[in-house]
DNA sequence: GCCATATGAATGAAGG
DNA sequence: CCTTCATTCATATGGC
């Protein structure tokens, strides 16, 4: 939970000393090293990331679904989801440019990490550093065809958290 | 069961596209999300893996214990864990001769009831950013009292496997 | 009522 | 930072 907190108060990615600290901190609880520390925070920022990203391609999701589809059933898939962020200092406030990456975002990441309703403060505060990730209009891809965010699903997936629901046997 | 099929012939990670893809589809049947197609994906891989694995070790098991072993009472290996091993070389613990191995396999390690206390600090992987982190300060300062590892949670019923770190929940 | 097993989810650790 | 893997946690379920 300190991890946590740290995290929540604006750390990202300590430096030898934090890392240090908090280690020779944590061991009072039990044994723990640098390197434990270390990825914690990288798997810890870069999956919080993912839930973000996935939290916005979701609301791009419904913005987009106002209209348009019919039914349940439907096709398109086709990333829906894809939004290539630009890594790599993302203009902080959503400046849509495209800023033509030079490099070339292997592939983003689809959307796992979801869960999480409880929209529970924080994440206003991520005014820090956030090296966020904003959609910009990756000039490949994502053109293809504008069909609509799947959502089709007839059902609102979301409800929380759901695990399990129906899914069973679908396989 | 499409799933099934899928892995079958052949994919085990998909892309995102191609979760979007499944995803899509498989919401014909019941509500789902990409990232249960990605987690049905890594688990199902893992698992299929660690079958494997478990098989060719009973394997081992068997064919040593032609002149190792009093008796053949096996001891319900059930997991006979080991422990962190690096990915790629792998590394067939016990090197038992032949087993020419060599192959491409992506198999590792199995791992046989060896206990044998690994003494923690194996991290010969000095090469990574945390450790060139690491390095830095005066390591060895710091190292406040070490109260051992709030054993309790670890309980398994299991053979051993030793030390295995149980560093559940400080955090 | 326990077990053993199965499977979705999550997290730690590495490699790249 | 991004991927992938191994492990582990938590349930769900089928037997006995």
């Amino acid at each position: 939970m300190i991890l946590e907190e740290m995290y929540r108060s604006g750390v990202r990615t300590p430096s030898a000393q934090q890392i240090q600290q908090i280690t020779a901190h944590l061991s009072n609880y039990g044994r723990i090293e640098g390197k434990n520390v270390f990825y914690w925070f990288q798997n810890h920022k870069a999956r919080e990331r993912q839930k973000l990203r996935r939290r916005l391609s979701r609301h791009y999701q419904l913005l987009c679904s106002g209209h348009s589809l019919p039914h349940h059933q439907l096709y398109c898939m086709q990333d829906a989801t894809a939004f290539p962020q630009s890594r790599h200092h993302a203009t902080p406030t959503h400046s849509l440019h495209l800023e033509s990456n030079g490099g070339l975002n292997l592939l983003e990441k689809m959307e796992i990490g979801n869960a999480e309703e409880a929209p529970e403060t924080n994440y206003e505060a991520f005014g820090h550093d956030w090296t966020s990730m904003m959609m910009l209009p990756n000039r490949r891809s994502l053109r293809t065809l504008d069909l609509f965010p799947t959502t089709s699903t007839g059902l609102k997936d979301e409800c929380a958290t759901s695990k399990s629901s129906s899914s069973t046997s679908i396989n």
